[in-house]
DNA sequence: GCTGCGGTTGAAATCCGTTTCATAAGCAAC
DNA sequence: GTTGCTTATGAAACGGATTTCAACCGCAGC
């Protein structure tokens, strides 16, 4: 079946395409006999104008790129879900590439993005946030953020110049371990985490301090990181129960980690929170309806997903931007954790 | 900064922008050594074709359209991955429009991806699967889809001549129940579910045949529909609890309900599965990693998003296929059921 | 009757690739 | 030397919209 196009609406119309095209638009006047004749025969014929036509002319497609590691994790659903909210406002739509770990992915995804146009990137990568990421691929993604609009969500890229939007970590993981403290725990334990990824160390570095600042001991021996996953978050667990010498409390990388921490936990017949206290990060909608439901740290997904298409918005419209916008985490006490009883 | 084009290739490399397209597409013999200029060209300049462009004249653009209900639920995650991995193998790459419920975003997607030009369609429809779903917007789907190649996941459009793949929901129902029967229950409810979205029905009516076939009661009063989310399983665990006569197992319409179901009923002190079997339905990642783990009915999500893509790319070569593709259900039996025991 | 102006409209250029058709070059065969 | 064939290349058309520029119409004002 032929593609209706313009030059079929205007000649069945007896006009030029350049006044289908102002109908189309509404871009300039056009006398209302005219519009309504032109406007019947596109009715008739169900005429839907080809973007790409559009596009190629425009440069500018309204299609806002996603690069995620994960949509598996509810936690970059989230924060789709949020960018598509506030894209709506302005009427762009979503390409979504999701690189699953693969981590060569990402540059295959950057490339299709530009030869497709996008009008804007948001990356919420994983293999430039390793620590030891090769500068070779850094420079990759710098150079492409030179030539489209992109925004770095929870990213650690720091001097490369591209803006960025975060939750702060650092000061999420201390509102964790602070409320650990302050509910009287001292033995606190850390789990899960790739350690060379950059939000492990950040969340690793954040609570070494706090634990130093409070004036209690850092136990290397009690930190554990492996992976994000729920079974890194109940092996880790395991590992911890059996130790002769063990903590009344750990903070989790992730709520992931704390899920699987609690199942480990309650397996051993090891109570939570009566026995041990366990605190996550992220707060995912499945964190208040686990049991015990998770006292964790709201990223607040949602929020960081609109932000970000609301930054990556001034961005493409060239307005000046603070190179990083930073959204405060909140400590949400929930069943997980509790009062120690000595 | 101007994009660069087969044209400033050409022009710097002395030749025309057909040998440039050549060597771009690998569609015709070039001489080595022009080859190799012109690609050194394209190298120096970073020079990326415009999809756009390439597009608008091959009536391609290797793209997938994927409308869905709601991403925040973890089962489209899943279908989700597996449509990408699928994709990837036809170098497909994906446009993702989130209704969250919003049923007159329906049509507004559609819309924008014929626009789009997208080469084909998965619908993973809400609206088109109320039970009284207005012809009109049925008819809407039905012409999109003689437009572009569309395949509903999960579907209920029975004689619509869409393609379907879909997972036999009945089928799996009736796995679930039928555990429960086995395993010795008699008092049997009912939870979750708008009662008036055609999967509810469906395993609504497949529930009610298993318990007759068996020869059991049907109580009505034990049949609680409601919504799919975990606080619906959890108010209506709730009302099922208080009730001076109760069942002794629920089947539940996914497993966000089953969650909710088993929260509200250790919130009263009431043991899963000792004093009540629980059973899901979808078996999401967390489902496993729940305390109890949940006993569940599998779609095979994952396999779900494989197959629609197969079946999508073999209806967009215009192969003769068949109408509608059934995947079986699979029963996963975990922890939240067992033996009752009188 | 002529000038000027605002509202409408059309012709043609443009965006950036791909593809067709024709031409040119190189070489073997007669 | 001419014919015939293969391989390499270019000119130009094409896809489907938008936009610029100019022209046209009708009418008010002088």
């Amino acid at each position: 079946m032929k593609q209706i196009t313009v030059y079929d609406i205007a000649k069945e119309a007896k006009v030029s395409v350049a006044t289908v095209s102002r109908v189309l638009n509404d871009t300039a006047p056009v006398r209302a006999s005219t519009r309504e004749k032109i406007e019947a025969i596109m009715q008739k014929y169900q005429f839907q104008p080809n973007a790409n036509a559009r596009s190629l002319l425009k440069k500018e497609t309204g299609i806002i790129g996603i690069i995620l590691p994960d949509i598996t994790n509810p936690f970059f659903p989230e924060v789709f879900s949020g960018a598509e909210q506030e894209g709506r406002e302005s009427g762009h739509t979503f390409f979504l590439c999701n690189t699953t770990g693969l981590h060569d992915k990402e540059s295959e995804f950057l490339t299709i993005m530009q030869e497709k146009r996008v009008d804007g990137i948001l990356f919420m990568g994983g293999r430039i946030n390793l620590k030891d990421c090769h500068p070779a691929l850094i420079q990759e993604v710098v150079e492409h953020s030179q030539k489209i609009p992109m925004v770095l969500v929870n990213g650690n890229l720091k001097d490369s110049g591209i803006t960025r939007v975060v939750t702060d970590e650092y000061a999420g993981t201390v509102l964790g371990v602070k409320h650990l403290i302050e509910i009287g725990h001292t033995k606190i334990g850390f789990i899960g985490g790739e350690s060379h990824m950059s939000t492990t160390a950040v969340k690793l570095r954040a609570f070494k301090k706090t634990l130093k600042d409070a004036g209690l001991a850092v136990r290397e021996d009690w930190i554990l990181p492996d992976s994000f996953s729920v079974e890194s978050g109940r092996t880790q667990m395991e590992v911890l129960l059996n130790r002769k010498d063990r903590p009344t409390a750990v903070c989790c990388v992730n709520d992931f980690t704390a899920i699987g921490a609690i199942k480990a936990a309650v397996e051993q017949g090891v109570r939570v929170p009566e026995d041990i206290s366990i605190v996550g990060f992220d707060d995912i909608p499945l964190a208040h309806h686990v049991i015990p439901e998770l006292t964790t740290v709201s990223q607040q997904a949602n929020q960081l997903g609109r932000t970000a298409v609301k930054v990556l918005r001034e961005l493409m419209n060239k307005e000046k931007i603070k190179k990083i916008y930073s959204l405060e985490p909140e400590l949400i006490v929930r069943q997980s954790t509790r009062l120690i009883i000595e």
